[in-house]
DNA sequence: AATGCGCATGTTAGCGCAAACATTCAAGGC
DNA sequence: GCCTTGAATGTTTGCGCTAACATGCGCATT
């Protein structure tokens, strides 16, 4: 007589029992290894063979269950995205990223924010990594950044990529948000309108994106020979509050600057606010570039010019390299040097008011 | 002699063997049923048995491999989040919301954005619910409206819960997100502020939030006998273009309305933009509420009084639903009306203008 | 002809867990 | 005493897949 145990075993799925490998070898008259082996792409199948058995399934529309396969391979077909960026958009733009490159892959991608802060972090992300054994990790800044954390990741062997700002890493580990390249192109394009008088407000010094897109911004200006001296630069959090109180700060400064960039649209979005409350009038008196080019950017007035930096396309390339690493290919590969921030021109910014 | 298959057979996770319910059982000098027993929560095991498993699973820090269990028991122990919403905030908040349930449960969530428009969405989803063998799904508007992937759900027979904003369905498998109370609220904020001439931005009508939005604020209006006339109610399609379009239209309009409704942020930002071209100002000459306390609502000029859904407080509420739902527990419980929108009032909106 | 070798396939034994089916052991009824 | 009952535990089988090993077969080598 049956236990009764509760809960009660549910019959997970619907009724009808689903196709296995055992009906696609039967009906293609193999065994189920071979069945296997056409699934696992061995060239140890006779083409015809192979054809057979390719056809049977398309036809049948079978595809392996991912969890018997993944406790035969002892490890999932699972990819984490582990984040503490605080940004929605950066977030979910990095998802879309993500999930362009897996479609159709067989992965799925499970979400793990956290918070580096927390004392139980690193134990609850070790057992998070270990519990799924997941086929690989993304990680985005800041938790990219933790050195801890990719040696718990190296330890257990878990194949992972970081986003980051600066290649510190083998390149096979690291995709380069070229921040820095940003960060130039913002000064550049203040440059060739004329300004010489720039406020900058950076991000928080614990993102190294923040230092990237200062050190490009200072390295253009630098070339230019436009000084920036550390009176004209604030220190900022992100967001839209630091961002206001930076940019009233700047603008009290004798002479006042005639632009500001803010290391991010957010805060770039608080300039605004000061500038409009310090009775002066964006671009007229006050040119403002930002950074990234989330929503807010156009959601301001004036519309923010802005860097974009091509998140999702990051996304995308992390998730390819990704899965190339936990099937086993070749690490060598340079990343790619696709994904570069581009200067998006709106209402923000004109000519010197000088 | 091993064969040689590509992709070369990955040892997954690091190599010490990791620890199995047969160490638990070894260790505490049962069979393995027994402690599985403890696992699953099984009545008949001697209180005195349970304990002393229990605490060398504490101390060994053992849980059980999700994939082997999820083979066994035929289903995963994964969460689906299948959207279309385009709104990275609601997205993220979402998304945070059913985690906050689901830490510590032993589920994880996997993410899935969808295009309902495409030819083969319907075969995707099925394939996505099948292949994984979910435990259960979150639906988000507009998917959740979407009868086809309700009748594909009921056939598999995979446990669901629909947000959405009306009750149309069993109260098990729907959770309200109450749309019709914040637009309530907005419309009695500015009827208290003494507004009578009212325009309102309406979102698109393939939302149900959108009427719900519509139809709270007009009964509002009703019940104080103020006039809501087909002039002064324009449809956007909660965009920032279509708020700026719609809100530039009812300006024209004679007499002019001192206050503007918009059913989102974003459209309430446009609205905003438009005010300003119109050489008005907001909130003097007129007031604007919006919807949703997305970040952009205090990243504009004026910080927007808007009505805050309680998105991430939904989710957790769904994802606890879906576990208890998949725990096979009973279903009966109406959804806890704890998730009601309120009023956040900022400073874009004063006294009627009069 | 006997041997070896390489390709193409089949067989068996798990992966780590839970379900179904024993089995044991004590308490209680007559 | 014998039997029933039911709680507590053990044994076996199988979830759907793959790894390791085995096999069969044709062809070149000696």
């Amino acid at each position: 007589m049956a236990e009764h145990e509760a809960p009660p075993p549910r019959r997970g799925l619907g009724g009808e029992k689903k196709t296995t490998i055992n009906d696609i070898a039967r009906l293609a008259g193999v065994s189920k290894k071979t069945v296997s082996r056409v699934i696992n792409q061995s060239p140890f199948v006779k083409e015809e063979t192979r054809e057979r058995i390719n056809a049977i399934i398309a036809e049948t529309g079978f595809s392996p269950d991912p969890q018997a396969r993944g406790l035969a391979f002892r490890r999932s077909f699972l990819i984490g995205l582990v984040y503490d960026n605080p940004n929605p958009q950066y977030v979910v733009n990095m998802q879309l990223g993500l999930l362009d490159a897996m479609r159709g892959s067989g992965y799925e991608l499970v979400v793990h924010p956290c918070n580096r802060g927390a004392p139980t972090f690193l134990a609850d992300f070790r057992r998070f990594i270990e519990r799924q054994k997941l086929s690989g990790v993304v990680l985005t800044p800041s938790v990219s950044e933790d050195d801890r954390v990719k040696a718990v990741l190296e330890e257990i062997g878990c194949a992972y990529i970081r986003i980051a700002s600066v290649p510190v890493d083998e390149p096979s580990h690291i995709i380069v948000s070229n921040d820095r390249v940003g960060g130039r192109a913002a000064a550049r394009h203040l440059a060739e309108l004329g300004h010489k008088i720039i406020g900058f407000i950076s991000g928080p010094p614990s993102f190294r994106s923040s230092h990237e897109r200062r050190g490009g911004f200072e390295d253009e200006l630098k070339d230019r020979k436009i000084s920036l001296t550390p009176d004209y630069i604030m220190q900022g959090a992100y967001t839209f509050e630091t961002g206001l109180s930076c940019a009233a700060e700047l603008l009290s400064r004798t002479p006042r600057p005639t632009a500001i960039f803010a290391a991010n649209d957010e805060m770039a979005a608080g300039a605004l606010h000061a500038i409009r409350r310090a009775g002066l009038t964006c671009p007229a008196d006050v040119s403002v570039v930002g950074f990234d080019d989330f929503q807010i950017a156009s959601s301001v007035w004036p519309p923010l010019t802005t860097v974009r930096s091509p998140t999702r396309e990051i996304g995308r390339m992390a998730a390819e390299k990704l899965i190339a690493l936990s099937a086993g290919q070749v690490q060598a590969r340079e990343a790619a040097p696709g994904a570069a921030p581009a200067l998006v021109v709106r209402d923000s910014t004109g000519p010197a008011a000088n």
